[in-house]
DNA sequence: GTGCCTCGAGTTCC
DNA sequence: CTCGAGGCAC
C-alpha cells in the first residue's frame, strides 16, 4: 500500500477525495493511470522525466487515496501496483558522501563492560562521570542510505563495500515505509537504516513463489537483499519490504544533538523507528535491554541479530572518531551464533598466494542459520590438533579427524567455522589427522617457521598453486583491477600452454603475442574477437598505474593495501625504492644475522645443541659481511619510516633481493609508467607536519589529539628529533621541551593548537 | 615487557 | 569476518 499520510499541497487544487463522487473518482483514476504511465516512460525509458519526482510523488499518492476510499473502482492495472519500465541493465554506482561505515562487536558481557571503559577512557571520564548510550536491536537486514534533496526522495543506495554501492532508488521508492517526501528537512538528509523482511511476509512470499514454479528464499534477509536488488522495479514494489531508519550519513544542517533526539526527529518526519530503543546510563543496563531483547527476539516477527549500543551524545560521537573502518562510538552485541551439528568427510589443503598451506573441512552439507554450508575452514594445523597458537589446549584439547561429528558455526553469521567434535560419536577406525608436510600442489618441502601459527610451501613461483594465486592478487581490485580477467581467466590464461601467462608481465605481452599469431586469444571459449580487444585495451589503459597498486599488486609478503601506500609516499617512485633497497641490502642481511644470533643463544639456552650451532654459524657468516655506512643509513631511513617495522623490511629486502623476484618485477616494470603518490597539500596549516604531544593536555586526551592530528594530514610522534615540526606543551612538559627550544623547534600550547587547527 | 590497535592474509556462500 | 602478528605507545 501506498502512503497516504503527508504533505498533500500539490493535490490542493483539485477536489479534496473526500468530496469525490464515484464517478468523478473513475474518471480521475483514469486520468492518473494515464499520467504515471506516461511519466514512467519518459523517467525510466527515455531517461528524461516529464514532471518533477515531487510532481510524481503527488499523482502516485492522490491515486492511492483514492483508491483507499473507492477499492472497488481500483483499476486492474493500478499504477499502485507497478513501477513503470526496468532499466536496461545492472544498477549505477553510487559514491556516499559519508562511508557506510560497519560496527566493531562485542560478544559478551565482558566485552560490552570494555566498549564503555574504553570510551571514558579516550574521552578522559572517570568511572563514575555520567554517560548516556541508546540501545535498539540490530535487525538482520541489508542497510540502506536515502538521499533527500529538498525533502524530496532523489537517491537509495546499498551499502556496498562502505564506499561505493548501488543505486536502487527506483526499488526503494517501492516501499511503503520510505516516505518520498518529507516536511521541514534541512535542504540534504541522507537518512540511513535497515530494509528487512517479516517473518509472515516472508512465509507468504515463500508460498507465493513455490505455487508459481519459483525459487524460495532461504532466509528473509536474503528475500529482502533479493528483492531490494531486483533490476525491474516492478518486481520490487510486489514485495512487501520494510524499513527501519537508525542512523543518517550527510545532513546540510546541524539538527540533531543526541542519538536519541536524532532518532525521534526521523520519526516525526514519517519514518519508522524500531519502538524497542532505549536509553542506558551505565552497562549494567546495556546489558538488562540486551536480556530483554533476547527473550523477545521469537515474538518480534522479524529477525534481529543482537543489539547496537551507540554514545548518545552528538558532540562526543564526534570527539570519538572513527578507527580505520569503525566508529569507536558504537558496537554491535551479538546474539550467540546458531550452531549445527554434520559429519566431516574429508580435509583438503588449500594453498594461498603466500604459499600458506589453508586446511578445509569438506562437510556433509547442513543448516546453519538459514544457508546450507558444506565447507568450513579448520584455520591450521594446530586448530585441528586442538591447540591455541598458545599451545594451550582449545575444545579441551580434542582434535578433529574425518569422519568425525562435528559442531558448525557461522562467524560474525557468514563464514563457516568448525566449532567442536562429538568424541561419543567417533568412529572406532579413525585416525588422527596427519597434516602434509610437503606442498600437494608442486611436492615441494611445506615448513613451518618456530612461532608462526601457518606452515608454507617453499616452492615460491616454481609452485603452480602460489603463481596462480600471486596472479590473481596482481589483478585484483586494489591493485591493477584489470576489468576482463578475474579468478577464472588467471587459471585459465596460466594453464593454457600458448597464452602462457605465468607472471604479471605476460599480461602486458598478450597483445602483442596475439598480433603475431602466437596466442590468438579469441579462439578460446567465450572469446572472440571484440571481447579480446576489449580486454586488450583494458590492459592498455593499467600501463600507467599509481605506483602504491603496483607496490601492493606484487604481492610482496607483508606489504598489503596500507604499508604499499606508505612505501610509496616515503620514496616516490620504483626506482628510488629499488635503489635504496640495493643499498640497504647488507643492513637487511646484518639485520637477519642480529636476529639468528639472538635465536641461537635461546636455543642454546633450551640446550638444542645441534640446532644452536647451525643457526650460530649461519649468523657469524652473515656477520662477517661488512655493513658500509650508506647501507645502514638507507637501512634506517627505511625502518624508521611511518608504519614500516624490521619484520615488513626484510621481507621487502629479501624479495627485491631475490633473482627470480626481482626479474619479474623487472620485466613487468618495463611494460608500465608507474604515478607518483600525489603530494597532496591538504588545506590544513599542519598538513605534512610532524607534531610531538608533551605534557598535560587539558582539554582532550592523548588519543583524541593524536586521531584529530591526523584527521588532519598531519604525523603525530612520541619523541622529538630534527624531524619534528611543533611541539605542543602542555602544563609540566619536561625534557622534550627543553629538546625543543635546543633544536629550535616551534613549540606551543594547547590552546594555540586549538586555535591552529580550528576551522580544519 | 605488555597491551592496544591495525593491518595482512585467508576464508564461505549467494 | 576472524585470526595472527607486526608496529608502536605506555
Amino acid at each position: 500500500m501506498a502512503k497516504t499520510t503527508g504533505q498533500n499541497a500539490e493535490a490542493a487544487v483539485e477536489i479534496p477525495v473526500d468530496a469525490l463522487t464515484e464517478t468523478q473518482a473513475r474518471a480521475e483514476l483514469d486520468r492518473l493511470s494515464e499520467a504515471l504511465a506516461r511519466a514512467n516512460q519518459a523517467y525510466h525509458a527515455e531517461d528524461a522525466p516529464e514532471i518533477s519526482d515531487a510532481e510524481y510523488d503527488a499523482l502516485k499518492r492522490r491515486n492511492a487515496s483514492i483508491e483507499a476510499r473507492f477499492p472497488a473502482l481500483k483499476r486492474a492495472d493500478s499504477p499502485s501496483d507497478q513501477v513503470g519500465a526496468a532499466p536496461s541493465e545492472g544498477f549505477s554506482k553510487v559514491t556516499h558522501t559519508l562511508r557506510m561505515l560497519s560496527l566493531s562487536n562485542a560478544f559478551d558481557d565482558h566485552d560490552v563492560r570494555d566498549f564503555d571503559r574504553g570510551i571514558r577512557k579516550y574521552l578522559g571520564l572517570s568511572e563514575t562521570d555520567p554517560l548516556v548510550y541508546t540501545a535498539e536491536p540490530k535487525i538482520d537486514g541489508l542497510s540502506l542510505s536515502l538521499r533527500y534533496e529538498g525533502g524530496a526522495l532523489v537517491q537509495a543506495a546499498t551499502r556496498g563495500d562502505g564506499s561505493i554501492g548501488e543505486n536502487v532508488t527506483a526499488n526503494a521508492r517501492t516501499i511503503a515505509d520510505i516516505p518520498h517526501r518529507i516536511a521541514g528537512a534541512p535542504g540534504v538528509l541522507e537518512v540511513r537504516g535497515e530494509v528487512y523482511m517479516s517473518h509472515a511476509d516472508f512465509e507468504a512470499l515463500n508460498a507465493r513463489q513455490a505455487e508459481a514454479g519459483q525459487k524460495t528464499f532461504a532466509n528473509p534477509r536474503n528475500a529482502a537483499a533479493g528483492s531490494l536488488r531486483q533490476l525491474d522495479a516492478t518486481i520490487t514494489a510486489a514485495r512487501p519490504l520494510k524499513f527501519f531508519a537508525y542512523g543518517w550519513g550527510e545532513v546540510s544542517a546541524p539538527v540533531f544533538d543526541t542519538q536519541n533526539g536524532a532518532l525521534a526527529q526521523l520519526g516525526a518526519w514519517g519514518f519508522a523507528i524500531n519502538p524497542l530503543t532505549v536509553r542506558c546510563t551505565d552497562p549494567d543496563a546495556m546489558l538488562a535491554h540486551y536480556a530483554r531483547i533476547e527473550d523477545q527476539r521469537a515474538t518480534l516477527g522479524y529477525d534481529i541479530d543482537g543489539v547496537v549500543y551507540k554514545v548518545d551524545d552528538l558532540n562526543l560521537q564526534r570527539r570519538l572518531g572513527f578507527r580505520s573502518t569503525t566508529p569507536r562510538w558504537a558496537i554491535a552485541h551479538k546474539f550467540p551464533a546458531e550452531l549445527a551439528w554434520t559429519r566431516l568427510e574429508s580435509i583438503d589443503i588449500q594453498v594461498g598466494r603466500t604459499g600458506a598451506l589453508s586446511p578445509v573441512a569438506r562437510l556433509q552439507p547442513v543448516t546453519v542459520g538459514g544457508v546450507v554450508v558444506s565447507n568450513a575452514t579448520l584455520h591450521n594445523e594446530d586448530y585441528i590438533a586442538g591447540r591455541g597458537a598458545d599451545g594451550r589446549p582449545i575444545r579441551d584439547g580434542k582434535d578433529i579427524r574425518v569422519g568425525d561429528w562435528v559442531q558448525v558455526y557461522r562467524a560474525g553469521d557468514v563464514i563457516p567455522k568448525v566449532a567442536d567434535v562429538d568424541l561419543s560419536k567417533r568412529p572406532a577406525d579413525t585416525m588422527p589427522y596427519v597434516f602434509p608436510t610437503t606442498c600437494p600442489e608442486c611436492g615441494s618441502a611445506a615448513i613451518r617457521e618456530e612461532g608462526d601459527a601457518v606452515r608454507r610451501c617453499t616452492g615460491g613461483l616454481i609452485c603452480p598453486a602460489q603463481a596462480v594465486e600471486k596472479l590473481k592478487h596482481f589483478v585484483s581490485r586494489a591493485a591493477f583491477d584489470i576489468e576482463g580477467i578475474g579468478a577464472k581467466q588467471v587459471e585459465m590464461f596460466y594453464h593454457d600452454d600458448q597464452l602462457a601467462v605465468r607472471e604479471p608481465a605476460d599480461i602486458f605481452t598478450l597483445e602483442a603475442r596475439d598480433r603475431q599469431n602466437l596466442t590468438r586469444l579469441s579462439n578460446r571459449d567465450g572469446w572472440g574477437e571484440t571481447s579480446a580487444k576489449n580486454l586488450f585495451q583494458a590492459i592498455d589503459e593499467k600501463r600507467e598505474i599509481p605506483f602504491e597498486r603496483l607496490l601492493f599488486g606484487l604481492g610482496i609478503r607483508h606489504v598489503g593495501e596500507v604499508a604499499a601506500k606508505d612505501l610509496a609516499r616515503h620514496y616516490g617512485s620504483w626506482e628510488a625504492l629499488a635503489q635504496a633497497l640495493d643499498t640497504a641490502r647488507p643492513a637487511a642481511l646484518a639485520e637477519r644475522a642480529a636476529e639468528r644470533a639472538a635465536e641461537a643463544e635461546r636455543a642454546a639456552a633450551a640446550k638444542e645443541d645441534r640446532r644452536a650451532r647451525i643457526a650460530e654459524a649461519r649468523a657469524a657468516a652473515l656477520a662477517d659481511c661488512a655493513v658500509p655506512p650508506a647501507a645502514q643509513a638507507a637501512w634506517s631511513d627505511l625502518v624508521a619510516a611511518d608504519g614500516i617495522g624490521p619484520v615488513l623490511a626484510l621481507s621487502l629486502s629479501d624479495a627485491m633481493a631475490n633473482p627470480e623476484e626481482r626479474g619479474a618485477f623487472d620485466r613487468l616494470l618495463a611494460h608500465l609508467t608507474p604515478i607518483p603518490p600525489e603530494t597532496r597539500a591538504s588545506d590544513s596549516p599542519v598538513a605534512g607536519k610532524t607534531v610531538v604531544f608533551t605534557g598535560t593536555l587539558e582539554k582532550m586526551t592523548r588519543a583524541e589529539a593524536k586521531a584529530r592530528a591526523e584527521a588532519l594530514g598531519a604525523k603525530v610522534s612520541g619523541s622529538v628529533s630534527a624531524r619534528t615540526d611543533l611541539l605542543v606543551a602542555g602544563p609540566g612538559a619536561g625534557s622534550k621541551a627543553a629538546k625543543a627550544a635546543d633544536l629550535g623547534i616551534e613549540t606551543i600550547d594547547e590552546d594555540a593548537w586549538l586555535a591552529l587547527i580550528d576551522g580544519a
